[in-house]
This record gives structure tokens, C-alpha cells and sequence, in this order.
DNA sequence: ATTGAGACCTGTCGGC
DNA sequence: TGCCGACAGGTCTCAA
């Protein structure tokens, strides 16, 4: 969608998570979409103004694309249940922002706002570039008190791992969720064998599910090897613990206690 | 400063 | 069938 413009904006309500920013639809309107790009699990569209839109999904957020010919004058896009935010870009096409639990967001920064934002300026690396590796996350945790786990979702010490994936590269890894952050390093922040385990664990997870992802039947039917599966037997080869449930930080936990330490 | 618990919302699913 | 509680892939805030 880069290189349209904003045409039109409807906004259904003023807020979702947090109140959308003042003058948000005429600040929208008229602008192109020079960049998009993704940090973490924000999405972010660079705008000819220059100021940047900043958007989050949350839990139950998605974007629909409606493209030109699939409208008409007879037949012009309706908002349904949930649509909050309706775009009328440039290029024929209507963007509709649904999201049921409104957790997700939408801002307006300009580009003295987004260099300091308190959020994205604090985010760790991203867990498959070149940056996200044992040494830095050795550093990261090093001194941590809390759980891997809870460390893992911090986005501060590497960005965009939710529940799930952080559940998977746990057992991937062989490390138990509620092992202290700090053990996985020496008290200088150097990496001990489990930081070099885990971020590759990560960076594997996660590349397989990108893979998935680009095939919509792989994706649909997909489960996860331990997420979600309370009481199966653990599926690394040759363990025969059985997958556990428990609730970490309000969030439910899988893992097999006889191969994850 | 760090940490853990609770809050924010609506929808869905399983059990009675 | 309908009702009810538990739970959902994410942050943020607050109190210790």
C-alpha cells in the first residue's frame, strides 16, 4: 500500500486500548504511504508529512483489504461489527481495521516523537537479526531475578515474542519457564551454554512459523508442539514426560517438566 | 529499578 | 437449549 494516499478516514469510535490522537483524521487525510515497516509488533507507515502512524494489533486486531473492483456505487464498503477504523485510500482500495477487544492501538508520531517514544525507543533486538544472539541476551538477562519466561516477554530484552513462542523456545530449548533469567549467564553477562540454546531456539521457532504463515492450509491446521497441549506426551524423541499447564504472570504456561530444567 | 498481580475488553467453548 | 465460568497469541499500571 505504499505510494496511496489517504482519501478518506472513518473512525468509528475515539478509542481503542488508548484514545486515538487529536485531529487524527485530518491528520491522515491527504497523506501518502511512503514506507511500512514492522518493529516488534508494531506496524509502522511512514507518511509524506512525515509524521509516522503507528498501529498495534493487540490480541483480537486484523486488517482487511477490499480492493477497488470488489466495490461499487451499488455496493459501497459497510462497516460491520467491530470495524473501528475504515481507510479510503488513493488507490481504490478500503482498509478496514477490525478488532473485537480493542486491545490494539493507533498513534500519530512525529519524528521527534518516535526517535524518543517511551516504548519503541526501549524495545531489545529483533530475535532473528544478526543482533539477537547468545551474547546479547546473556547480557539482558544478566542480574534478572524473574523467570525466563516473564524475561522472554519482556520486549525490552528481545522484541516481539508473545506467550506462545516464548512457551515453544522454551521447550525447544530444553530450559524450564520458571528458571531465573539470570542463570542462563555469568555474573559479567557473559552467555552460558543455555543463552546459546535458547536464542537459537528462538530464532528457529520463529522461522518456522514465518514458514508456515505463507501457506494458508499449513497455517490453518497447525498446532504447536507443546502449546496448548496439556496432558500429551512431551514430543522431543526419546523423553517420555508429559506436558504440563500452569499459570505464569496471569498467562497459561505449557511445558514438560522431565526434559525442560 | 525491578517484579508480580490485576486491569482492560469481547467472544468462544465446554460443562452442567 | 441456555447459562456460567474459564480462557484467549498483549500491554499497561500500580503497589510492594
Amino acid at each position: 500500500m505504499t505510494n496511496a494516499a489517504f482519501d478518506a478516514v472513518e473512525l468509528h469510535r475515539r478509542d481503542l486500548r488508548r484514545p486515538f490522537p487529536r485531529r487524527f483524521r485530518a491528520r491522515l487525510t491527504g497523506q501518502t504511504v511512503l514506507t511500512l515497516a514492522r518493529r516488534a509488533k508494531y506496524l509502522l507507515a511512514g507518511l509524506s508529512s512525515s509524521e509516522t502512524l503507528l498501529m498495534h494489533l493487540g490480541m483480537s486486531g486484523s486488517f482487511s483489504v477490499e480492493s477497488q473492483d470488489a466495490l461499487s456505487a451499488a455496493a459501497p464498503f459497510e462497516a460491520g461489527l467491530h470495524d473501528h477504523v475504515v481507510f479510503h485510500m488513493s488507490s481504490g482500495a478500503t482498509i478496514a481495521y477490525n478488532d473485537p477487544r480493542r486491545f490494539g492501538v493507533m498513534d500519530l508520531l512525529t519524528a521527534a516523537e518516535l526517535a524518543t517514544h517511551p516504548v519503541l525507543s526501549k524495545l531489545g533486538p529483533e530475535p532473528l537479526s544478526p543482533a539477537f544472539d547468545a551474547l546479547a541476551l546473556a547480557r539482558a538477562c544478566k542480574g534478572k531475578t524473574t523467570s525466563l519466561k516473564a524475561a522472554l516477554l519482556d520486549q525490552r530484552v528481545v522484541a516481539g515474542l508473545g506467550n506462545i513462542y516464548v512457551v515453544e523456545a522454551l521447550h525447544r530449548a530444553g530450559l524450564s519457564p520458571q528458571r531465573r533469567a539470570s542463570t542462563i549467564a555469568t555474573p559479567s553477562g557473559l552467555p552460558r551454554d543455555a543463552a546459546g540454546r535458547l536464542a537459537a531456539a528462538i530464532k528457529r521457532v520463529l522461522e518456522e512459523a514465518v514458514a508456515r504463515s505463507l501457506d494458508a492450509d499449513a497455517y490453518r491446521s497447525s498446532r504447536f508442539r507443546v502449546y496448548d497441549r496439556e496432558g500429551e506426551r512431551c514430543p522431543r524423541s526419546g523423553c517420555s514426560g508429559v506436558v504440563r499447564r500452569r499459570a505464569q504472570g496471569g498467562r497459561s504456561t505449557f511445558y514438560c517438566p522431565a526434559c525442560q530444567v
